[in-house]
RNA sequence: GGCUGCGUGGCAGAGUGGUCAUGCACCGGACUGCAACUCCGUUUACGCCGGUUCGAUUCCGACCGCAGCCUCCA
């Protein structure tokens, strides 16, 4: 039975859908101004795993990630680049599916934009007007009144009190409460705006999550996920807008996932300490970031380091050398396995606990290297299952061989296979000096060999 | 200051009131011409101080340390 841990109760809840058998999922994706780092690789690789585990699970999953491609930084950073505002998002959105791709990250359903979403935004915030939760300033602006809506803070823990109490709230004179928050931007001269009841003007952020995910999925759906950074105050104000407008509850479950670190300290835009995936994959495998990320629950916090990097890579490595080493079986179902698939569906039902479940593949694939001598057939249908595994983590899915050779495009295989064979005849004929100089020369050339079963294999470093 | 959460062996990281996490690394052994791969085995833990308990890393309290949110952020 499923358990998802959910942050407006901070408690693990048993998961019941709200339409037996389907799943209704919104995750709050990025702004597109940018490459994305290794943080909201976190964000996509996780929730990538949960909708693929929810559907391994037997469930309608209809995933929803927004895009949001109208900001005051997408503004700013159009105006540095001298670049049209839509071509600076296009070019980003690319960007943004290329990791996504190149990660395994199996695309939403959907990817609404924000500017795509106008008509929604505005009739959801003509709506709170009419409610009485919202207000149009002599400004302009149209403003949230949070004091209209008396759960404001459920979900991140605070009172309005307490965050009156705090200095960081800047004070502009148009709003009521200096919580209040905004809903509908007056357009300023030289910026991209829309008509609306209140003159030209854009979005706030907080609103296009709640008019595209209600359009999207209904006025009440099962799981919103998002950053832990969000949960106060955009999924604050999503919630005070959404169940504002519709006068009921619009999500069940909210997941947040923890932050990437660097040196204990969150990755973030601001701090400038961040790596793009661009930068990542340019020295490991997608596969070996993806592993790295799966290590830890999505909820703690991961640090990143090269040396963690490179853990992820050897044991990765381990587990394609069991796998090339058998023929897989294939079609296996691992839900129909009455051990391992029992235990990894109690770690991923557990809160999907992906490092327990990573500890369960990892016994497996003992059990794979154990039997693969004595009982080929037994080590081919655990290898199945390990694949059939992987498919829910995104993880060995390619060929062993692929993953093993992986960065060796620049590398001669001809010229390889060539030393490797000089070495095996210098073995045959027992002169072990000749063989073990081809040996170092190619160690020289980052190639590792075995010598298996009268076969050698050789794999990049 | 307010509100969250965390502190596990060399590194990473699950978990539990009283037998094993697991991965990476290290060490010993088997295999190998030697290695590599693989297997077997060993070592290294639960921030500090109290309390509850027959027994606490696990529950409770204080303390110390760390992170996050309270402003844009995944």
């Amino acid at each position: 039975m499923l358990q998802i841990h959910n942050s407006l109760t901070k408690n693990k809840e048993v998961f019941t859908p709200i339409e037996p058998g389907k799943v209704k999922l919104y995750v709050c994706g990025m702004t597109v101004y940018d490459l994305c780092h290794v943080g909201h690789a976190r964000v996509m690789v996780v929730f990538d795993v949960v909708t693929r585990y929810l559907r391994a699970s037997g469930y309608d999953v209809t995933y929803i990630r927004n895009i949001t491609d109208i900001d005051d930084k997408i503004i700013a950073r159009a105006n540095e680049n001298g670049e049209k505002i839509q071509d600076l998002t296009e070019r980003f959105i690319a960007e943004m599916h290329h990791d996504a791709d190149a990660l395994g990250v199996i695309r939403p359903d959907q990817e609404p934009k924000a500017t795509e979403s106008m008509a929604d935004i505005i009739a959801m915030i003509e709506t709170l007007i009419i409610k009485g939760y919202a207000y149009a300033a002599d400004n302009g602006d149209v403003y949230y009144d949070v004091s209209e809506f008396p759960s404001y803070g459920k979900l991140s823990g605070r009172q309005l009190d307490e965050l009156r109490a705090g200095e960081r709230v800047a004070v502009n004179e148009a709003k009521n409460d200096p919580l209040d928050f905004v809903l509908w931007k007056a357009a300023k001269p030289e910026e991209p705006a829309w008509e609306s009841p209140w003159g030209r003007g854009r979005p706030g952020w907080h609103i296009e999550c709640s008019a595209m995910s209600s359009r999207c999925l209904g006025q009440h759906f099962d799981i919103h996920g998002g950053g832990q950074d969000l949960q106060f105050p955009h999924h604050e104000n999503e919630i005070a807008q959404s169940e504002g407008a519709h006068g009921c509850q619009s999500v069940n479950y909210w997941m947040h996932n923890g932050f990437v670190r660097i040196d204990d300290e969150k990755m973030s835009k601001s701090l400038g300490n961040f790596f793009t995936v661009r930068d990542v994959l340019e020295k490991y495998s997608p596969e070996v970031v993806r592993y790295f990320i799966l290590t830890s629950h999505y909820r703690s916090p991961l640090n990143y380091s090269d040396e963690q990097l490179e853990q992820a890579k050897s044991a990765l490595t381990r587990y394609y050398t069991a796998l090339r080493d058998v023929n897989v079986q294939q079609s296996v179902q691992w839900q129909q396995d009455q051990d391992f698939g029992v235990r990894f569906r109690e770690a991923m039902d557990d809160d999907f606990n992906t490092a327990l479940a990573l500890s369960v593949m990892a016994d497996l694939r003992q059990a794979i290297n154990k039997a693969q001598s004595i009982n080929p057939e037994r080590a081919n249908y655990l290898a199945g299952l390990l694949v059939s595994f992987g498919h829910v983590l995104g993880l060995f899915q390619q060929n062993p061989q692929d993953f093993l050779l992986t960065g060796s495009d620049d590398l001669d295989v001809a010229l390889i296979e060539q030393l490797i064979e000089q070495r095996n005849q210098a073995r045959a004929s027992k002169n072990w000096a000749k063989a073990d100089e081809v040996r170092d020369q190619l160690n020289a050339m980052n190639i590792i060999l075995e010598d298996n079963a009268g076969q050698t294999s050789w794999r990049r470093v």
